[in-house]
DNA sequence: GCTTGACTTGGAGTGTACTCCAAGCCGTAG
DNA sequence: CTACGGCTTGGAGTACACTCCAAGTCAAGC
């Protein structure tokens, strides 16, 4: 398929998608006999992974890092394997954040509930 | 307290500091004398609710605005409340979504362990 | 054969949130 | 009385992740 019907897919805008392709995000994406990108489905499966990552706060040159592991094969397995347990975790220790932070709004919620002048 | 120890007892730079001053993030900020900040306890509360909020992902914008409400006194606590309210929402929403992701990098991590081929 | 629409490239511009710097002021220690 | 550390201001610079633009190419429809 083609920039923009991948663009329509994905949700992620053309532009986009070729600055994925210049910083290593996006790697071996084929040109047609006019030059124009070519996407398939497993382009469609990593942009969704790639997404959950930026989703989930994971800079951009790290996701280039692992998208440059995935490019050399299975024996990066491991390594990519690091990168993500330790996302994981980073992940998991903001969640806990979050649910305190949460708690803590909602403590100044019930606050102005209760002390609304109104 | 000066805004070197105000940094020290919040980790927010004096840099920050003075840039929250400059927004609206922070009010009232009273001078000494030299013409030095001087910040005091509730200083140190709110700054600890704007850490709350920016580490949920409240733009500045909205911070500095809840502060402008903030600074209106008593009249403005049902605008703070659906403030925090619609704020509360958007993080539980995001709580949701980022456990999926939490799900699914997990999973992905069982499968490099699983093919490892080291 | 010309227009149209979608694509190409390189490079400039944007928004957010800081972060750093130069030049200068003030109070205290030696 | 001078050096020092810490503060002041205005303004410039930075990092990140896009986002937009100009100029040009190409295939398809009329």
């Amino acid at each position: 398929m083609n920039i923009g019907e991948f663009a329509a897919r994905t949700g992620v805008s053309a532009d986009t998608l070729r600055y994925y392709e210049k910083v290593g995000v996006l790697r071996r994406i084929t040109r047609d006999a006019s030059g124009h990108r070519v996407f398939d489905d497993r382009d469609l499966d990593w942009i969704g992974f790639v997404l959950r990552l930026k989703a989930t706060a994971m800079p951009l040159a790290d996701i280039r890092r692992y998208a440059q592991l995935r490019a050399e094969g299975a024996a990066t397995f491991a390594e990519r394997r690091r990168m993500l347990e330790r996302h994981a975790r980073h992940l998991q220790d903001k969640l806990a954040r979050d649910r305190d932070h949460l708690a803590g709004i909602r403590a100044k919620i019930a606050y102005y509930a209760q002390h609304d002048p109104t």
